[in-house]
DNA sequence: CTCCTTACACTACAAATTGTAGTAGGTACA
DNA sequence: TGTACCTACTACAATTTGTAGTGTAAGGAG
């Protein structure tokens, strides 16, 4: 289940699902347990107009497709629940981004890191000294 | 000429266009002057096999309408060149995602910061080290 | 001055991605 | 036995990117 983007726009789950994928696994995400698409389509109607059952089939099907979500079929209907959890998934992305980002960039992205932490919560560089001193200390 | 996606696959320009549109940029900002569509066809026959001059025009007007290049009709021809340079480019690109990142990801992206500097150039975690005091004694 | 080469514009198509939804088929239960 | 529901299959639109044909205009060759 590799994913292929990161998108600039967007916040969340947006920046790595279309907007309709994005909010049917934070549906399942949020639900912890197994859904079933009927589930899945409610939840989604609270939110906002009207979803079309075979829309959300579909689109669940694609995220089965590619490793998202896996099905399990019982009788009438069929369970969906995402392969990992959202915390392993976001733990992954950004793991993943924030290499590609180092090798891409180098020593630009270490400036604009530092910026980047000021700007968005000062106590993070705190955090992070301490955890250079550990890396550094364990050498 | 704002971009949409950073890839996870591939790698430079890759990671910003499309194959050709990256090969296409790569030359416009290699050769720094500007350029004719038929200049840059012909540095793409060097790389590999013939691209159509239609295809290579096509590709170029659609990076002018984008606001990556610019054009500059002259008689005969146009002139090609890039809005901005490339180093200008990789900077803008670095900070957008950098702040993204953190924007994203928080104090997960901090831990992850660290091991990917470590892993891809270990002299860049004293860089960000003197970074951060920097950036601390200034307040 | 006429014709040909060349470059450009316009148009179109294919594959992939994502959202959307119709139709058909099968199963269970009333 | 028929109806309601769930699923599978299929299809289409918009977007992005690569590809390329056709038509047109302009400038130089003769």
């Amino acid at each position: 289940m590799k994913m292929h983007n990161f998108k600039y726009e967007g916040s969340g789950l947006n920046r790595f699902f279309g907007p309709l994928e994005a909010k049917i696994m934070e549906i399942l995400w949020n639900e912890a347990g197994e859904l079933t698409i009927k589930d899945v389509q409610l939840k989604l109607d609270n939110d906002a107009k009207s979803n079309n059952f075979n829309t959300v089939m579909t689109v669940m099907n694609r995220l089965v497709d590619k490793g998202i979500l896996q099905k399990k079929s019982v009788a009438r209907s069929s369970l969906y629940r995402p392969v990992v959890t959202k915390e392993a998934f976001m733990e992954t992305q950004s793991k993943e981004l924030t290499l590609d980002l180092i090798e891409e960039f180098g020593s630009l992205a270490v400036t604009h890191m530092v910026d980047a932490l000021d700007k968005v919560d000062p106590g993070l560089l705190d955090q992070l000294e301490q955890k250079i001193k550990e890396m550094k200390k364990d050498r």
